[in-house]
DNA sequence: TTGTATGCGTTATCAC
DNA sequence: GTGATAACGCATACAA
């Protein structure tokens, strides 16, 4: 009875090597590229592993050598928010061309910390957040521990942290712009969450424009990102009697909500009794019916700098930590 | 120069343990939860833990014990569709419920067989494969590897391999006898994917319920699943003067983009003209401006059967495999 | 209650 | 080329 342990175990480069006939190290040698081995040794080898199911342990392995776990965790946004669900679609993807295992976090509404800290158990390649989510105190535990970290929509001054970020308060300007060129004077600004920088600096962008214009904000309100936001506070302000004729949106979904609204609970037509310019350019800005005139915060362009900072702190740990704006990009269709 | 790698490592449980003046078994039992160690005791580790920024290393810790690596793989599908994203959203954050760090796999078009084989390189306590999008050598490598396997959204037997999935046939019937109530009588399918057996039951669904009401499908045509190919295949439905009062689509996405091309291209009105029931009920079904009428595939339902079913797999590993069925629900809105 | 000693499965180093 | 052997960092059975 040698192998009969009722919850059976995974199969071990021992067993393998015992089963070829050969010595651990061999195995262990058949599985690394490059490794000194005999050619007809290692056929053999690989193809009594593949008859048992053998597979290296990537927990054994990643124990080898500190900073080569290959496991990268990312912190998402809310992934009923379209933008977060097609930047972490593409960061999963590109992630595993660098041979990285995405462990993901987050995803709804209520991410706790805790859990976030929990993660940081592992010897995390690195860290990617998302969004402006999370705390200082998780960015003091991955210095400790030395993990790198990448914030992406949000930027932060810290040895070791990398960050990607739209330049928030210029795609703003260029919509402020926008609105004005097509003789737009009554301006809203519908934010988002207000204590996230992103919403600040877009905020911030949206009023410095509008006063180089000569003009002062019509309506500063809020909502939470989402399309039922959106239209909810849409209803408000036509029932409140707001007197607007252009009104830029924090992000796309509540841009898309402020449209459904002004439609049907105002009956305007758009753009000709309000102009409407989003933030994002998600897939479904473009949708035929929808249309929406926006500010492309270009996700090819956010995965591909994630990356980068990825890769160069990877290959030089101890470098300066380093920016890269994304820059903004007004996409014209036909809301503004 | 005790210390002084240029690659700083991370805190070890010995490290604690000298500077806390214990050994390093007491660190240990310091951070399980219900072992022997007296509380004082306990409390000076944790807190000189806390001032080095220590933290057990998963990987060693998962090490230890076969089977309980901690560690869940998700395969899922396109985060464009929407259904997906949502889903997966409310797996990860359910499966951190259970203590779970879920690796998350796919979410765009080009899945790689090799990707998946090679996240089994990790004792995973468990493989989660959403839709039909990955072949049975997986299957069989997960029961080498002794890998519990769940799939969703498809049906396979195999032992260690538990599957929740919605009755398609059933679905889709209750949206022709919808149609059929109405009035309608020239009756068309889209279809998804043709090779995936979701699709597959939802056309056989359809047909075979029309054939109860004495009728046969006036168009049966396929996409690909997304907005833009709705769009597409009803612009072309259009311009090759079908004739259908009613059309049955395969997920929401698709139904949206035939509502808009069927606006916008035919000029139709919805119901009026031509009516449309889609399929999941995702979100963005139940927006103003869309109002979809839609067969739900229950996301919550859905997810929540996913964890029973791991749980149950865990706890006696070598259980008889399960199908648990999702019942759907007509959710009657304003296109039919 | 505590410390010592052993094993988890792998890779890397070292003589052969 | 090849096979022993020492880490890697932790949990735990065992002895005290």
């Amino acid at each position: 009875m040698q192998n009969s342990g009722r919850q059976s175990r995974r199969i071990t480069a021992a067993q393998v090597a015992e089963a070829a006939g050969v010595s651990r190290s061999a195995v262990s040698r058949a599985f690394t590229a490059g490794a000194y081995l005999d050619r007809a040794k290692r056929e053999k080898i690989l193809k009594v592993a593949q008859e048992l199911g053998y597979r290296p342990n990537a927990l054994a392995a990643g124990l080898q050598a500190a900073g080569r776990s290959d496991l990268v965790a990312i912190v998402t946004g809310d992934l009923v928010n379209h933008y977060d669900a097609e930047i972490l679609a593409r960061l999963v993807q590109s992630l595993r061309g660098l041979g990285k295992w995405p462990v993901v976090l987050g995803g709804h509404e209520d991410l706790r910390e805790e859990d976030v800290l929990g993660v940081l158990g592992y010897p995390l390649d690195a860290l990617v957040l998302r969004g402006g989510s999370v705390a200082e105190s998780v960015a003091l535990h991955c210095a400790k521990l030395n993990i790198p970290m990448i914030l992406s929509g949000r930027v932060m001054s810290a040895p070791g942290v990398d960050c990607v970020c739209c330049d928030n308060a210029r795609g703003a300007a260029m919509a402020v712009r926008a609105l004005v060129a097509r003789g737009r004077r009554k301006l809203g600004y519908l934010g988002g969450v207000p204590h996230l920088s992103s919403d600040q600096d877009r905020r911030t962008g949206f009023e410095t424009a509008l006063a180089e214009e000569g003009l002062s904000p019509a309506v500063l309100a809020h909502a939470d990102y989402s399309f039922e936001g959106g239209y909810a506070a849409a209803r408000d302000l036509l029932a409140g009697g707001a007197e607007i004729d252009g009104l830029f949106c924090a992000n796309d979904a509540m841009a898309l909500g402020v449209m459904a609204a002004a439609r049907q609970e105002g009956g305007l037509s758009i753009p000709e009794d309000l102009s409407i310019i989003g933030f994002d350019d998600i897939s479904m800005a473009a949708w035929p019916g929808f249309d929406l005139t926006t500010v492309r915060n270009d996700m090819d362009e956010t995965v591909s700098q994630i990356l980068r900072l990825l890769s160069a702190r990877l290959e030089a740990p101890g470098k300066d930590n380093e920016v890269a704006w994304i820059e903004p990009e007004l996409i014209l269709r036909g809301t503004h």
